[in-house]
DNA sequence: GTCTATACTCCGATAGAC
DNA sequence: GTCTATCGGAGTATAGAC
């Protein structure tokens, strides 16, 4: 069998089948199979099951991180060393994610929200690099903003931002309860979810 | 060996190592070989291992959604037919939930808040159960303080506060990223979070 | 009823032939 | 690079001892 594609229909099935029912509960018989490519491809083109994960997370997140780090820029150069808009600071945070993951990667959200919950042999050190440098950014700016919050209320408040963040992430997967007056359709809807969690975690950092 | 307490001796030492490691990466063998009980006793008494996952965490969220009825059961009848004080609803949903776990259940937090995120049969049909009715009445309670806001804004408002919560719940079992200015014991301390968690939740519904 | 011993199937991983 | 065969360990089911 030819098939110089292999390693990408590997990663291609098994962002389906661990978005589908979790990264635990899929085994690699299912996703090679998916994939029509040998059991024994994975361990070669990955290593391990663990190697396969991390590639395709680290594929997912490394843009998001990127174009946070971008904006944030570009912020800053126009500010011209005034302290951002809160409400900027915070979209910048949450919009590249929200929008990558819901629109270009319609199956990666939950399973990057699942994983944040869930330990992973190398998982926390990878994301510690490639978020470190861009959180500590984050918290300073925030601080120009705030400056009357200290460096831990700052610091709590984020990860509170990042918590409803990654809620939201995997709210795409789940049933809701339904709930008498609640419009599904209302809260389905893309834009309107990421307009409530900037204004959500913009009045939370501030009150 | 005797013990009439094999059930609670492998409900105690599952809850151990789930936390420790997380719930897939733990092995039936080890837990009976820590509770010191046979293999087998496990699917005796709880049919399965999502059989026991599933008995842990219902003996841990049941007495936190009763004492948040309670205490909404008790504010309502002090109001007298009046909107509560959104401060003490978000703090009747939070306060409950953080105590418990933190106080009294010290390792359950980071089972619990994982479990939210990665699929498990039935569980998530056992959590709608418990949590549905309650859910309703704060969605019902939150739109008395806030008339003005829809209930899909307050219904994804309210899930966003659940995330935080979760998120803050599992930053226990974590090592925090070292930034600098940051104090790691005041993060650490349970009643400061506690407080700020209430602070960011109150004004992100107001926001 | 409780608990044990044991066997069964499936998993991830790997060695070695092609 | 790819494939087959195989390994130890996982969760599960059951027959039978107390």
């Amino acid at each position: 069998m030819p098939g110089p594609d292999t390693k990408q229909r590997i990663l291609d099935a098994a962002q389906t089948l661990f978005a589908e029912r979790g990264f635990p509960a899929t085994s690699l018989r299912e996703i090679t199979k998916l994939a029509d490519v040998n059991l024994a491809a994975v361990n070669y083109h990955f290593g391990s099951k663990d190697g396969l994960l991390k590639e395709l997370v680290n594929e997912c997140i490394e843009p998001i991180n990127k174009e946070r780090i971008r904006q944030l820029d570009a912020a800053e150069a126009e500010a011209g060393g005034q302290p951002l808009v809160l409400r900027d600071l915070v979209r910048i945070f949450i919009e590249p994610a929200v929008r990558e993951m819901c629109e270009e990667n319609g199956s990666m959200p939950c399973v990057l929200s699942r994983l944040h919950h869930e330990p992973h042999a190398g998982l926390e050190e990878m994301m510690a690099d490639i978020l470190g440098p861009t959180i500590s950014r984050f918290i300073a700016a925030t601080h120009r903003c705030l400056p009357h919050r200290t460096p831990e209320e700052l610091m709590i408040r984020g990860h509170f931002m990042v918590g409803a963040m990654l809620h939201l992430l995997d709210f795409n997967c789940e049933e809701l309860m339904p709930v008498p007056g609640v419009n599904k359709e209302v809260i389905s809807d893309y834009d309107f979810r990421l307009e409530q969690l900037v204004s959500f975690c913009t009045a939370g950092f501030d009150g």
